[in-house]
DNA sequence: TTAAATGCAAAAAATTTGCAGACGT
DNA sequence: ACGTCTGCAAATTTTTTGCATTTAA
């Protein structure tokens, strides 16, 4: 039983090898696309349905084992759920990656301005990367 | 002419009767999805069709004469372009407001962290409205 | 007058559903 | 053994495209 099985049961759900290539492609490439993933398993899985990756992909959702990344120009993308933290995106290569930014001011800014109780934050940089440049 | 066709027509824009009430209904009602907007469109023009609605938040798009606004658990939605700035939406009633926050410290600090240039940032932060508490 | 926009119908793409057989626990 | 999951096929929903006609400028 490896990593992913156990999480996957604590998440309630059945730890099948699908279930465990989508958490493997997703702990190796990050972010993935629907489409992405498709690709991906299917060289494990030679007859896998679409149809199994979107049931798969929205009981990931509904238990939290994964969140989606929305992302500005380009369709969502799947990640393992992770402490919060933010995105950065380079428009030019279209690398996505994580970032620990700490927003507590923004947070209580905006509380203070809304008299909202705010429970998540979901923000994208976008730019260009090092290498794009 | 009113306000909007000469704005239309600076983003390059025929001002036509459907367009001038795209922007009329995106001035009134702040954020609309396509369904959302499709519905209050088809009150003044019973014939119109979804792909006209389709094609110019296109192109509206590509001129930036409005933006996409991608929320968690929802559909995308558009609003005139404005000065940058965040959004905050509640979870119970699905409002969506517009903030203005301070976002200079963050950014200067995810640039630091990651040598991006970063060209904007795109920030939903979700939470319950004093309505809703 | 002319390039662009509209609305329709059809096509394509994306997502969901139902079900029979297979499988995890 | 039981309830869940998979893969398929079909259905549905969403978005795009082509084209004849109309319209803004």
């Amino acid at each position: 039983m490896n990593n992913y099985t156990q999480i996957l049961r604590e998440h309630k759900l059945k730890a099948t090898p699908q279930r465990l290539e989508i958490a493997q492609a997703l702990h190796i490439h990050g972010h993935m696309s629907i489409e992405n993933l498709y690709d991906v398993m299917l060289e494990k899985f030679s007859s896998i349905s679409l149809a199994t990756i979107y049931k798969n992909i929205h009981l990931m959702l509904e238990s939290t084992f994964i969140q989606e990344v929305k992302l500005p120009n380009h369709k969502s993308v799947y990640e393992l759920s992770k402490n919060s933290h933010s995105h950065i995106l380079c428009v030019k290569c279209n690398q996505i990656f994580d970032i620990d930014l700490n927003l507590n001011s923004v947070i209580a800014d905006a509380s203070k301005n809304t008299d909202f109780v705010i429970e998540k934050s979901d923000l994208v940089l976008s730019g260009r990367c090092k290498n794009c440049l």
